[in-house]
DNA sequence: GAACCTACCTAACGCTTGTTAGGTTTGTCA
DNA sequence: TGACAAACCTAACAAGCGTTAGGTAGGTTC
């Protein structure tokens, strides 16, 4: 019926590779098991053969269209954000861009932010390219953002914001009394200004 | 020879204890088997059962460690703010115990903050209750050095600064060109204050 | 010196793991 | 109609897993 690839199909590598996303996610690399991914895909665990050439080349295929999903999604808040001057508008989109992807893009990104760690070493070396590129994405953006400070000093506040980032995988609930944009502008204003407005 | 109890002996089942904690470190509480345990202790898979009762009972006692070893530096560090006021001296010798019982206090503290979530579901309910207790201490120390915010608001403020905390696992070297104190007074200041002290 | 405990070892158990070889079905295309 | 490939299945493999039963060596206690 149709012409083919241009309405696109989801495929049955598709499939495999959302189960184990959302798996890799909840269990870690180690104790996802291929077993677990072909039946949560509705097919055995062998035929998973036919579309990866191993259990690390699926977690690889994971990570990787994570950080796209990121690289993506930071790109897009940069457009939108051409007319503006304004520093903690930047930083609150990009900020809300990152944790929008990690809770609303499915589970391929998260599985980036909670389980990259434990994954086996040439899983890590084999995305670390793609990873660096969007580190470098966010240290050009605050040079551009905060001129006077220097490049050390800029990319130690970048792994500070990224760990507050990253570890909200763990503890907030996007159906909760806190919405991501609630939880976005929290962690921009925090970081921009800190807590002593606060004091007594 | 000795008295017996009174000098601690390194005991086997310390050095067992030992060994698992940096394993789990290392590979996750899936990733390292009991085989891997007992070679780096120096004995057999099975001896590891005379001293625990199961592989996760012997990832419970790690964990419940590493809690005792926060919780003592948290209570230390607050014993010695005893004749100070200052909000900002408060901050950053509580930041720097933290991070020491992760950086300085060997490896129980840091299998605690990386892989506390990849363990079994079991694990962590034995584990949760000694948690919270530690974070309610932070919960309490924040009512009092920040009057004017309320409860639910400084929760949040709280987990944005462990999340920056316990990050710096996977990323901070202590033998590098950073030392812990001027990691803790870089964290410490950027809650604090925020990164708008750089804007042009 | 007999009883007993602690700290280990040996050797295996049942089970699960990632992986593979070979076969079957289904649809496309010439 | 026949060739072909994509997508799957069956059935097994070697290896490794947590765990256990039973044994041994050395020290302490009565």
């Amino acid at each position: 019926m149709g012409v083919g690839l241009q309405t696109e199909e989801i495929t049955g590598r598709a499939r495999v590779l959302d189960a184990a996303a959302e798996l890799f996610v909840r269990q870690g690399y180690v104790g996802t098991t291929l077993r677990q991914i072909a039946a949560a895909t509705g097919i055995k665990a062998g035929s998973i053969y036919h579309h990866f050439e191993s259990k690390e080349a699926l977690f690889v295929a994971v990570l990787n269209d994570g950080i796209v999903v990121m690289i993506d999604a930071f790109d897009e808040a940069q457009s939108s954000l051409a007319g503006t001057d304004d520093v903690a508008v930047h930083v609150r989109e990009h900020v809300r861009s990152h944790l929008s992807a990690i809770f609303e893009n499915g589970p391929y990104t998260t599985a980036h932010v909670t389980s990259f760690f434990s994954a086996p070493a040439e899983v890590r070396a084999a995305v670390v390219p793609k990873r660096d590129s969007y580190e470098q994405k966010w240290n050009q953006l605050f040079e551009v953002l905060f001129p006077a400070a220097n490049t050390k000093e800029l990319r130690l506040r970048r792994l500070i914001l990224f760990g507050a980032m990253n570890a909200t995988a763990e503890w907030f609930d996007p159906a909760g009394n806190l919405t991501v944009d609630q939880l976005a502008t929290a962690i921009s204003d925090q970081f921009l200004q800190g807590v002593t407005q606060y004091e007594s």
